[in-house]
DNA sequence: CATGAATGAGGCTTCATTCAT
DNA sequence: CATGAATGAAGCCTCATTCAT
């Protein structure tokens, strides 16, 4: 109390009070990305904000709870945006747009962040998990089944089994994302450029989807 | 005042002192690969390895050099290992035994706990890094790049880019390894049991490699 | 752009400016009482006195000055007050209308806030004490060691020392209003309910000052 | 981790493990008794006790269980002890001895602190006022009502209640160990010096038992 | 060699105080 | 005048590291 002192500083001051939690989410995500939750420091995270770290605490009631949000508010909304473009087309076309606009979400610099944060982080906390899981896989999921599914039934694909594909398809995209935009790309892999992956990847899972080998050949040796 | 005296503390575990620090390094390997680097912590890697904190410095100068042996000693020498055992075999056969090695590597509780590791907390360490590309990865790159380019030029493989296929397999294997131990397996995605999942990436893999439908025509009309 | 914003706030409150002050006082003994010096939150002040924590800063430069203007301007002047009115009467009726009337100025909730506060934290401000003391006590303590020595005087109580007799007065009764407001009175001791408290309180000392037993009169006379 | 610091301190190390946890013990009821729960600071326990913030927390999880164990390994057994030592004679001689046994039991430094605590934050922490309750006070109530009923029983006491006089002598006793310690002894009350005042308590106490005027009626009117 | 008590820097969190609006 | 968003010093607590035994 008495040995209270006044803080005296650059008035470096904007109010923008629609703004600070968003900017403090994105911040968040960020830095959660880069160093995980314990390795996040809040004083790192509100610097990034712009902001001090208590204005943090005027958002968000703690570190775990901000980290909550950033899954709830920017995460989920990313991933389930691109579900609902996938639009007609055949069902290869389909997987092929799947897999390009996944991917151009992961185009910016935060997206091996957060991949990273869900391969590694979210197992801790059940509760978050779960909801990630219903709001953000569970309908991917769906989507994509039945995108293989119908490919399957018209001979578009192989006879597959749709579970196990999607979780190829999966890991395909989301360990490429870490990867392109690893500190150090060639730590685990020599790897394609960037702007080629997704090439190589609809490629390869095109190619792994597509009907055995022998089906129609047959015919048009006839000739 | 006698210095006979039996220390109490129960010796129902008196490990031979040559193997201290290799169960230090096994302790650690287990702790990091749970809890990250920042997350884990001395006491709990001490506990597991049945020593006392202060034992560790014995071994090991600091944390970070403890997390750079571990790497050293356990992760590189597993991994490298596999390599060796590819034999021989169609291409198709050695990629199938090349899946089928390194899963049953991973088919350990700490498995996902290094892969984990590898893709988040290694490019913190770039001399690390580093060395465990150079130690691990490039060894094996060039083993599976050899085994991949040889099925293209026999024609058991469909014309693919090597290189982009190496991290399309990794990726598969990886990404597998480590959700197949997730606490929570449902949360990521609906996924086949651990069992069965080596033979749907086997399955996955080698249908994405194989040649193209119509190269056959070729070689029938060469007749 | 029109300054002619109606401030949406909800102005079912709107008091008198000139109230604010004491308002805000009003609350501070309240919340002081409640928590200490140390415990007490301007927010939690600021709310109950149903303004903002920057009015508080209008009138008042710092916490400590807060806690230092309530002693000033409620609890002293609500201490001094009771002096005026012991009006006469026997010794005994006035010091049974002194601890009546001032068991009646602690029948409020915060009573119990303020004795706390006097026993507990005043020492820590030696100045206020100082001003409490002189303002508070020492006025007090004038008219009931007046009342004391009359009533020994004319042998309404027996050969007694007032400056011993006073504290032991304000012991019972102070301690008493703490108590009886206590959140968890059974904890401290079995205790009389509040109403019947002060009945005791007055019984207790009346029989501590009344004569010696043998009013001796009467053996002497039996000479 | 790579930005740990070496501490290359002062080796003014005793080790006394055995003593550590009362050490930290004794200044923290020092120090709890002069600032209160909130206003105790580790850092200054932590000095008072001659060790380091760290080291508190070898022994108590939290500065809360510290507080805990305060109350339960110092002051409870601090009162109980009283009890047990009122021995014989008459009820005037058990109260005098309970009372200076008591005062005697105050004449250190830390009784006011102590006091004072008892007086003020046990009632935010039911659990412990509960446990403080039937350990300290509900012993000492019994036993101090023993007395009294024995007092009324053989004439040597007024007719009195008992379980308000034991409040009343409570009262008296802790309130006056408050103030004689206090570092402002002047502050609220002209009071008589420490050493006298248990005197003056006893006095008091006992005038107030003592029977009615009227027993002697019987004598006097025998002339 | 091994132990584990002790240390203290650093992170999360609170809250008195300031100040643009 | 009044507001409440923003600030940052300071307190609690953790844990990598040290060192007497």
């Amino acid at each position: 109390m008495s040995e209270q002192v006044t803080h005296p500083h650059d008035p470096k001051w904007r109010r923008l009070p629609e703004e600070r939690p968003r900017q403090i989410l994105v911040a968040a995500l960020e830095v959660f990305g880069e160093f995980g939750i314990a390795g996040a420091k809040l004083e790192e995270i509100a610097t990034r904000a712009g902001v001090s770290k208590g204005t943090i605490y005027l958002y968000f009631p703690s570190k775990e709870d901000l980290f909550r949000e950033v899954v709830r508010q920017l995460l989920v909304p990313s991933i389930a945006a691109v579900e609902r473009e996938l639009a007609d087309g055949t069902a290869a076309e389909q997987i092929e747009r799947y897999l390009r606009l996944h991917w151009s979400h992961f185009d910016r610099p935060a997206a091996a962040g957060w991949v990273r944060l869900v391969f590694t982080e979210l197992h801790n906390h059940p509760d978050l998990a779960q909801f990630y899981y219903h709001e953000a896989i569970a309908k991917s999921n769906l989507v994509l089944g039945d995108v293989l599914r119908r490919g399957v039934a018209r001979g578009e694909f192989r006879a597959l089994d749709p579970v196990a594909a999607i979780s190829m398809i999966k890991a395909l995209l989301l360990t490429h994302a870490l990867w392109s935009r690893a500190p150090m790309p060639a730590t685990l892999s020599a790897m394609r450029p960037r702007e080629e992956l997704i090439d190589h990847i609809v490629e390869f899972v095109l190619h792994a989807l597509r009907p055995t080998t022998t089906p129609s050949p047959a015919v048009p040796v006839a000739t």
